[in-house]
DNA sequence: CTAATCCTTCCCATAGTGGGAAGGTCAAGC
DNA sequence: GCTTGACCTTCCCACTATGGGAAGGATTAG
């Protein structure tokens, strides 16, 4: 099967299906005229990807989900500490969040919003103390 | 000023006050030597930088939070208008990610995490339906 | 005067994803 | 058989925001 038709059954883009295989999460086999090829256990690999990826695991995770899976052997320990650590690193990202949706409420709840220009919100951004917080991540 | 020195107190690093200004966020003026020369009131709009990124505004937002700072007579309605986007936005994500949370623990309880290598973790992302939800954001 | 520290600009890398160009291939219709 | 459109290929560029580092000039401390 062609990768559009690949596209089409996982989910991923082909766009995306070639640059998984450029950094080496995927191959594929090519045929005489230099498509590439994909079967049925192809596009289940590539439905993995997709799923791991939006329950928002980094395609570096998704790599070492994907080896695990491909190993049936292991202990399902692995499997389990890997998600326990997306699970303790989505919920510290969200405590973080919370914090600052709690600041921007309260300082939300100050400001009049009506035409005055008096705004207690700019003047905290002109002058609080930037606790270094809520530093980005990359992945949602 | 030097930017070193106006890195210092703003906590933005000089790498990125100079970034900040090849973007058009700010200006700066230049001594005949051609270093970069910073006032009080340059540090002020670094720090109003620093904090709105810390708050999570993207550098877009940052850029119309400022200028609504420089607007000293513009309605407190627009502020409180950014403000309370970037709430509801914040919280969105939360939605999202609580409910990928939920999948995981979900996932994980039912995983035994020892020796035994059968695994419904592993399973569930072989072969569920993929709700295309939580997609990435860019910033965190 | 020299050495260290600062400043300048310029290029590169990161993590994922999409857009699009230039060109080869294949299948359908005439 | 030939044209047309839908595919495929590779290659380069863009985005967000940040840091690393090189090459070279300026300043400052000793």
């Amino acid at each position: 099967m062609n990768i559009g038709n690949a596209a089409d059954r996982s989910g991923v883009s082909a766009k995306m299906i070639r640059y998984y295989e450029e950094i080496g999460l995927i191959t594929a086999s090519r045929r005489a005229n230099g498509y590439r090829d994909y079967d049925a256990n192809d596009v289940s690999v590539l439905q993995f990807i997709r799923r791991t990826r939006d329950l928002g695991f980094s395609l570096d995770e998704v790599s070492n989900l994907l080896a695990l899976w491909r190993d049936r052997k292991r202990p399902s320990r692995q499997v389990k500490k890997l998600a326990s650590q997306h699970i303790e690193d989505l919920e510290r990202r969200m405590r973080e969040m919370r914090a600052v949706v709690r600041t921007l409420k309260t300082l939300a709840d100050h400001c009049h919003g009506d035409e005055r220009s008096d705004c207690p919100i700019l003047e905290d951004f002109a002058s609080a103390p930037a606790k270094k917080a809520a530093r980005r991540h990359a992945h949602a």
